[in-house]
DNA sequence: ACAAAAGTGTTATCCTTACACCCATGT
DNA sequence: ACATGGGTGTAAGGATAACACTTTTGT
């Protein structure tokens, strides 16, 4: 057991931890027509650190992702899948926390023997709907922020290139699955999910040629309700048609 | 230092490994219009594995999967990819090897315990050309051995579960990707690059169609010299334009 | 009335698909 | 000569891309 005062913070049993492998999640929402990545902003500096955690002696990764997920947003169903496992020598290093760490007394000596090991981190890309998400920052952290994709800050270790790897794995994705539905409110406008794809393949798309492609799939269902209250005409709103949408994503989107 | 006599195996420097982790190489190859995994027969027994290793703590993953590659196959350049971390809990459990290590007395001490650890494992895949291989078993196994993607006997652990979402991995890359100058020799016939193609979309392709298709993507030469001693009409030899190919593999090839 | 956003329609072009046809070669 | 595998051609249908036109709504 460990000390665990107002001042330091310590990971709970970390004996049931195993020791070098830790998870690293990228936690994508959408909100005003772009993505927005989940970060951690931590205590007393102004750094900021992609949501992550061990991965203890009788889970596998995926529930170590699952949990870590249901600890930041409260969240349980959504998409998650892991992309990739980052192991450079050096990706721990990062002069920035060290000074932090060494300011601040932080962490319990154990807490800050594990932190300095080397860690090979396997990371995993959820994504959320962003206003059903109850966030909740971790030991080292003071509150969980939302960044847009393409305007982040300067994030600690390599978690910037981790995010652009989660966007290049999105785009893989996006070729041969529906895309969207773990993404958005229950209803939304063909603009926004438009916007989706316009930002994973970083182009813009004719408005009239994408619609006609999205509906001809059929896992788009219109509703005569319209919105109200915003400027100009109001565009329809459509909800997913769940079954024809996981049947595309067990066929895939044909290309050959 | 360990004792490594005639009749023990050891690894070299265990201190030197990172613990809990391994990878694991599929290194698949082409012949007889196939797709062919390499396997390693274990010692003094009828169990077959994937050729594995394990990380140093001065290495990355990758280093670690092209050093096993290389002393699998002599082979330091070709096509390898991380594609997934397998780390279920019991994924290391194999009745089988337990009996068979029981029986026989081919483990130091140290290196049994070692083995007895679960393993959170990154595989690898790698394309080879099969006749450029020069096999060298390792230390548990007899020797290497090839078998038909499609045919494999039951592998230890998870490994025929590695393979399968390796098969899967491909199936996305040729989607936007070429595929095939690492399975095949310098030069090589149309028959050849669509069977790569049918096997790993699992279907047949029309021949006019596949040969236009692939012919307007522009990375293929076509040679005047023909095929010698085959039975009816030579067909082409072509080989791979590696500036045009490695720009498709840099832009992929468009789908939306 | 007008601008802006949303819905729909039209056309040319390209790609895919499914064949048919011809050519070369060993038996 | 013929069976077999290989190379090329073609016509129908479908998908894509570019753009024009119409509708709705707040100001």
């Amino acid at each position: 057991m460990m000390n665990n005062d107002a001042k330091t913070s310590s990971l709970a049993h970390i004996e049931n931890l195993i020791p070098s492998l830790s998870i690293d999640c990228v936690i994508v929402g959408f909100k005003n027509q772009e993505l927005h990545v989940l970060t951690m902003k931590l205590k007393g500096a102004d750094l900021n650190a992609l949501p992550g955690g061990f991965v203890r002696h009788h889970e596998n990764l995926d529930q170590a992702a699952l949990r870590t997920l249901k600890e930041r947003t409260g969240l349980t169903v959504t998409f998650l899948e892991q992309f990739y496992t980052f192991s450079d020598v050096n990706r721990g290093k990062d002069k920035r926390i060290e000074q932090h760490l060494n300011k601040a007394n932080l962490l319990t000596p154990g807490t800050k023997i594990w932190m300095q090991q080397r860690f090979i981190s396997t990371a995993y890309l959820a994504l959320v709907e962003m206003n059903q998400c109850d966030l909740k920052p971790d030991l080292l952290s003071e509150k969980c922020e939302w960044y847009p994709m393409n305007n982040l800050p300067h994030l600690l270790f390599d978690h910037n290139t981790i995010i652009t790897k989660a966007l290049e794995h999105l785009k893989v994705k996006i070729r041969y699955l529906p895309i969207g539905i773990a993404l958005l409110p229950h209803k939304f406008t063909m603009k926004e999910i438009q916007s989706i794809y316009e930002f994973i393949l970083n182009k813009k798309l004719d408005r009239a040629n994408f619609q006609k492609k999205i509906l001809r799939l059929g896992f788009l269902i219109r509703h005569e309700k319209q919105l109200s209250g915003g400027a100009h005409k109001a565009p329809y709103l459509y909800s997913f048609d769940r079954k024809k949408y996981n049947l595309l994503v067990e066929n895939g989107i044909g290309f050959i």
